[in-house]
Order: structure tokens, then sequence, then C-alpha cells
DNA sequence: CGAGCGCTTGACATAGGTCAACTACTGTGG
DNA sequence: CCACAGTAGTTGACCTATGTCAAGCGCTCG
């Protein structure tokens, strides 16, 4: 079975739907031009492993399109999400050659890569490049550190509520229409994939989605699509003082 | 009551202990000389607060000796630890202006202070800075990640013993003759900061030491000196496939 | 139609949390 | 020198949130 056959639209950087937020963010017009030479996309459909953990990588890409996810598992099976990649994330770590993590693709996906060597070599000549990189690497270190909050210290309804604040502020893209009280979306993750990322089996993850629709703090329409009628309340379930849980 | 005054038997950069490991590690002499000119160290006892979360911030540092502890808490009181700090360690985000997180002197300790302005203007013009700065703030995203997998599958066993082989080895420092089979080291955590580190209650934490000393893992010399005997078994107890967790 | 997958629900088990008592130190003041 | 209080840690009894195991539902695909 051959990667999806995804419709690209764009064909150039200059066009790239995540050319304002991905890692050439800051990059000046010849400075791109030297990352399209390197660059190529790569599409994988819903489930597909785009790299082993303990496998040899030889590029780093960014997530143009879809959900990916980073995981760990141990010598038994337990296995737990550390990061879950939205377009624009950074995949790869320039200066190691083998991933550290299993990285999967939830939802069908699309990533613009680099082979690995050039883009190191550019990140050492290039400050715009080396800059950007490093305030992500930065927001993503935040990010799991937050995520280590909730993985040690908050209860199983606190978990599902503070991933469906997550998704759901990252889903209504800058909206900046301060808090908007109601929000609706599909969920990008199996009950699975939520459980292996919030710390719990299926079955709490299922209950308490059900316990949360219950108390009319979700609405659910299918098993995917999910309304949050009152985002405030959310947030209180979810044990966060009030800002969702992504610092910046 | 005022900051320890620890000895400090070192004046300038090329004597520091922390010269090979710390974000200045990169740095040529004449880099050296610009960093020197902003520097200032400070002292803390133990249990001092270093900075509350949400307080300005006007410097950021590097752990010289003693050991820090990176901390959040939620209304409640629930707290988590997200990192724990040792020499060469870094502390604070560039281009950030508010503590994220609150740090605290779990021993006494000495930080190299860098104004935060002046530091974040040589770390544009300075690669070697920028690189390093880079390189330690992916390592430290690979700890949380490594952490991530803890908090979330790991028994409350298999916790402790993860802990302990970190502190083992970070304690043991650069003895690279290969694993040794046997090792001894003081905690430099009290129960509680272990709690708060591993997602735990203090008496989980005490049951579970207890547990591993009557199975002959570890050795109890008082409450604090632990000697393992066998590291192997500890990094079987640890669940982890033989790193002791700390991917470099 | 049957098989398989994603999800839900129930009954039950248990790891770890909670509450409370107790020990062992350590420092303070009389 | 002796209370004394305070801190750090241990241990026990009990409770509950979450895991485990098992059954079943409702899709979709072949």
């Amino acid at each position: 079975m051959r990667p999806a056959d995804t419709v690209m639209n764009f064909s150039s950087c200059g066009d790239c739907p995540i050319r304002e937020r991905a890692v050439c963010a800051r990059c000046e017009p010849d400075e791109l031009d030297v990352l399209e030479k390197i660059k190529y996309y790569r599409s994988y459909e819903a489930g597909q492993t785009v790299v082993w953990a303990g496998d040899r990588m030889d590029f780093v890409a960014s997530v143009v399109s879809g959900i990916a996810c980073l995981s760990q598992t141990m010598e038994d099976g337990r296995t737990q999400m550390v990061g879950l990649l939205l377009p624009s994330d950074f995949v790869g770590r320039p200066g190691r050659a083998i991933a550290a993590y299993e990285v999967t693709a939830t939802t069908d996906l699309v990533m613009c890569c680099f082979r690995k060597k050039p883009f190191e070599d550019l990140v050492e000549s290039t400050p715009a490049i080396s800059r950007r990189l490093l305030e992500m690497t930065l927001d993503e270190l935040d990010a799991a550190r937050e995520w280590m909050l909730l993985l040690g210290r908050k209860t199983a309804r606190e978990k599902i509520s503070s991933l469906f604040a997550i998704i759901g502020q990252r889903s209504t893209p800058f909206s900046g229409e301060g808090m908007r009280t109601t929000l609706e979306f599909d969920l990008p993750l199996t009950r699975e994939a939520m459980g292996d990322y919030l710390g719990l089996t299926i079955e709490t993850v299922s209950r308490q989605i059900t316990a949360l629709k219950k108390s009319g703090v979700i609405e659910l329409d299918g098993k995917r699509h999910v309304r949050i009628p009152d985002f405030q309340r959310l947030l209180a379930e979810a044990g966060d003082d009030s800002d969702g849980g992504m610092p910046s």
C-alpha cells in the first residue's frame, strides 16, 4: 500500500500553509531558496508508522497537515504518548541519528522533510533557523512540563477535560476574539490514543467521557464530534487556572 | 536571614567547575570575557525559594553547585516537580519575563546569574551560546519525555527505582568504567520532594523504599544514604531497558 | 452474512491515596 | 540536664479511583 496521495494545493514555500509557524518561519526569501533545494514531501495514511524507535532517521521534518503522535513503549507493551504533533510542529532532533521515539500518523499526514545532514549544516549557518528551532523547542519543553503535571497529579476527569481543552483551543486557530464560550471540534484521536496520551486505560477514557457528557460539560454527536457549551466550565473541570494549559 | 555564604574556591570562568557542561561550555576566551561582565553569583540556603511562579524574573542562571527543583502547583495545592536541576543545568527562559515555574533550592545552592537582557543579546550574537542552549534544551526535552513515561505508566516501585537509578548515575560523574555493578550515594531529596517528583504521596514513597530494602535491591544507612549492591538489578526494577532513563 | 474494529458498560480487584498514630532526631529554652 | 516543640520519616487500617476482565453494541468492509 502506498502513501496516500494527499492533494497538495500549493507548490512552493511561499504558499505553504505552515509558513508562519514552522521552523522556517523566520527565513528570508534567499534562505527559503536553500531550504527548497533539500526539502521533499511525504504522505502517510492514518495509522501508518513514520519511524520506529531505535531506527536510523535520515531526515527531520515539519508536519504540514494532519496529526502525528510521538510515543514511547516499555518492553512489556505499556506505552505513553510524549507528544502530539500538529501542523507546523517539528519532528526529529538535529544531531541525533537514531530516533528516540516512535512516530505514527494518527490521521492522514503530510510532512515537509529535509535531509538531515544538509539541514544540520543550515542550522549552523542560518541564525533565522536556529533561533526559531530554539524557540519551538522551548515551547515543546513547556508543553511537556505541563503534561507532567497532568500525568502526575490530575484525576482521570481532569485529564480528559484538559485534553479536550487543548484540542479545542488548537483546533480553533487564532480566533483571537478572547475565549469564546462555546466551541466545537472533531476528536482526531481514538480512545486508545487518548489513553496513551493521558496515562489511562481505554475503559477509563470511555467512562469519563460518558460522565462529562452526563454532567453537561460536553455534548457528543457520534463518537468523535464534541461540542463544548461552556469553555470556562471545561477549564474549571480541567483544574487549570483559566489558561487552558498552553503557556506560551 | 541572608543567603548562605558558600565558599567559592574559584574566581573566574576559567576555573569554574561547570565550565565544561554549562551554557557557556563552547565559548571562546573572548566570549567568556563578555559573559564575565554580566555575571554575578548568588547563594541560597537549602529550602529557600529562588523564584515564585508568576514572578518577574530579571535573570537567567546556571546551577554551579547544589540542587534546585522546578515545580508547578495547582490551585488546591497539588504539586508536581517538572525538573531537577543539577550543577551545569540552566534556569530561566530567554525571551520570557515571567517565571512559569517555582524554583527552590533543595540543598544549599550557588548559581551563576546573568542579567536577562544582556544575556538575550548575547544569545543572538554568539552562536557558541545559542547552539549550546539549543542542545541543552533538547536534552531537557528528552528528559521530560522520559519522565512522562514514568509518570503515566510506571508503578510506584518502578518509579522509586527509576529515581534512584538516575540519581545514582548522575552522582557518580563520568566513572566511565562501564556500568559499575555497585553504587553508593546520598539522597539529595526529602521524601516529600521525591513524592512531588514521582507523582506519589510521601507515604507511598516511604513504603516502596522499605519494600525495595526488604527485597535487597537497595541498602539503607540512615534515612538518606543509599547503597545499590547490583545496579543492573535496580535498572530491571525500574522497568528500563538498561540505560537508566537518561538518553543523551 | 460474518468478521473485525472502535467503543461502551458492568462486575470485580488492587495499587495507591487518606487519615492517624507513632518513632527518631534536632534544636531551643529553662 | 531536662522538657518541649518541630521536622522527617514510618507504619497501619481503611477507602476509592482506576485497572482488569469480560460481554456486548453498532459500525464498516468484504
